[in-house]
DNA sequence: CGATTTTGACCAGCGC
DNA sequence: GCGCTGGTCAAAATCG
């Protein structure tokens, strides 16, 4: 199941997956929203609209996203996450974060927004390099953190900052996914 | 030649 | 206050 499964395309006709996500849980140290097991539905190397793309993973199982002024999607004055039982709030897009591993031997992921590299830092928690991403449309100040995982090298751990006050300037979702084993190796994010 | 990446330096936050 | 660590800056190098 591990030989490359990236590319073996399966369009997803419903950016909605939500019921094939298994769950979403919050890091409880650092507040960081975490989707476990996306890491079993593969991202297209055509790109994932950063909008849809939430939308698809706020879908997941026990978890729905809601913004609470509707009157301005793009730049929603506050956010609502729905885990479970817990409802988390986020009062501006900056403070919204969220994480997710996904099986990859591409470093960097097409996720259909274009990003700019600042950074490259080898922190002590892993023994492989952290990049550090912005979007470079002007006056969209979303980051990103790309890096692999330090248990399995073969996972990527994306985690955003933030929400786009913009469209995608690609072609967006389409979600492909081959379902692989589970395995979790973040056991400890509850 | 402009855009992007690389990479060492710098800065801020935190714990001791 | 000091040292450690993670995040960001910015000049130089590289790319298209």
């Amino acid at each position: 199941m591990d030989t490359s499964p990236q590319f073996e395309k399966f369009p997803n006709p419903n950016p909605n997956l939500g019921h094939q996500f298994p769950y979403a849980t919050h890091h409880q140290h650092n507040d960081l929203l975490y989707f476990h097991d996306i890491s079993n539905y593969l991202m297209s190397d055509e790109g994932l609209e950063g909008k849809a793309l939430l939308q698809a993973q706020g879908a997941l199982r026990n978890t729905t996203m809601s913004f609470s002024d509707e009157s301005s999607i793009s730049t929603p004055s506050a956010y609502n996450i729905k885990c479970g039982s817990k409802v988390k709030k986020y009062k501006t897009h900056k403070d919204f974060r969220f994480a997710f591993r996904t099986k990859s031997d591409l470093e960097f992921m097409d996720d259909g927004f274009k990003w700019r590299k600042y950074g490259k830092k080898v922190v002590k928690s892993s023994p492989n390099p952290r990049n550090y991403f912005k979007c470079s449309s002007g006056g969209c100040n979303v980051k990103k953190r790309v890096e692999r995982d330090r248990e399995d090298s073969s996972y990527v751990i994306t985690t955003y900052e933030g929400i786009h006050n913009h469209e995608t300037p690609t072609t967006p979702c389409v979600v492909y996914c081959t379902p692989k084993p589970h395995s979790l190796s973040h056991a400890s994010f509850m």
